[in-house]
DNA sequence: CAAGCCGCTTGATTTTTGTCAAGCCAGCAA
DNA sequence: TTGCTGGCTTGACAAAAATCAAGCGGCTTG
């Protein structure tokens, strides 16, 4: 792998704490490959081979059950997916594709699994982000079974106009069809969604959204920090 | 706390490679408490002071949100809860009530994490631990998101059928009530699943379940063990 | 024993969500 | 320009799930 990448992924909490000779050394097996939009990177039921590090672009880990798709997350530059399935030593349960052009670095999963063996501060570091991870999964259990479609769509909403800067008007970073999987719903659905929180001051053009009521909107979404809150 | 809870604290994959003075100083600080029924032991949002241990009895988490309520998991003897809380020092995002009479232990958190940065081995430990619970969490978000409740249910049965022996008669270890809102519906609709699945030779007697066609049951519920088997 | 409670079930109804089919429209290529 | 394509929207309908109300039956308690 050029060196070049080097510290932005040294960037990374998961490896900042490490032991320099143990980075490069994973480096060392490791390599970056660039990726055409929507390409199958890693299918469920594999074996977790690599630990994939989004350098640019973006991923979506999806799943797939009786001719049935979901969207379960999206991978967003600079971080890393599939940790506990490489940790585990076990298969993938999700798959995961491009969502654009993506370049991405593959480090061996039996690299990762032993430095993690050697290294106490990589391990610290990995008991972290997992820690992180399992917070939002259960973050998102909780949206999924205590909200409706519409309380779902209002509370992604405001949380999206935070990262956004917080101003009335900003953009959705989803194409539709898969913010609506994220959400739990139909294509069909979202869009009777979006037209259902007019009534809150919504005004949905294409990507561009804007809030006209925002404390309608809250008062009716009433985001929790224990839910929505990604940093908590 | 009473010395002869030690081994069977020890004897968890969370304690059991740890340096024997790190075990014997966390469990200094540690107390054993027997509660009753129904009584709230934590709730979501406060600062997460204890990780707690299930020795006897169970233990529900569930979270609430604008009036609604949904159980999330049930710890059974002997394991732990509130893991990751501890480990990130960050607030519970689960209340947590015991639903029998049960015997629990209680571990100052930052014991936890003071050993944790010591003891490497211990931190490696709660890796396995955590990536355990994460991977565990998304087979029940793809069980919700890639399921109707009839199916959610059939596989239930299923997975319960194989702990309890895999007879085609077993028991259900919920009450229906609970057992509904983890699969994520009303008692009503539990109810009428429960009929829904008849055609498929299932008996229902209060808490005594039979199937009596396996084939076909399977062939609907579809079982798939990167959702259903719990040790993968 | 009777009364009352609680969990479970059932039926009727409403709400929510998904499905199917059709049409719209921006973007793109010939 | 024309004619696609694909994502999005819309309407009509069907299915799934929640809600409301009532009743049943086992259990405890006075």
């Amino acid at each position: 792998m050029p060196e070049s990448h080097y510290p932005e992924i040294r960037a990374l909490n998961l490896f900042e704490g490490m032991d320099e000779t143990h980075f490069q050394s994973l480096m060392r097996g490791a390599y970056v490959q660039n990726f055409p939009p929507q390409i199958e990177l890693i299918g469920e039921g594999e074996p977790s081979d690599f630990l994939h590090v989004v350098l640019s672009g973006s991923v979506d880990l999806f799943s797939s059950w009786n001719g049935r798709e979901t969207s379960l997350a999206t991978v967003r530059p600079i971080s890393t997916f599939i940790l506990a399935a490489t940790i585990r030593n076990a298969p993938y349960l999700m798959s995961a594709r491009t969502l654009e052009k993506s370049r991405i670095v593959l480090i061996p999963s039996q690299d990762v699994r032993a430095i993690f063996d050697v290294d106490s501060n990589f391990a610290r570091a990995i008991v972290a982000e997992l820690a992180q991870c399992y917070r939002a999964v259960i973050k998102s259990q909780k949206d999924l079974k205590l909200r409706t479609s519409l309380e779902r769509l209002a509370n992604y909403l405001l949380r999206q106009q935070k990262r956004a800067g917080g101003g009335a008007a900003f953009e959705l970073d989803f194409e539709k069809r898969r913010l609506a999987s994220v959400l739990g719903m139909t294509p069909e659905n979202l869009s009777r969604a979006f037209k259902g929180l007019q009534p809150y001051g919504l005004i949905v053009d294409g990507i561009r959204v804007s809030i006209g009521n925002q404390a309608e909107l809250e008062k009716f979404a009433k985001p929790n920090p224990l839910i929505d809150d990604f940093t908590l």
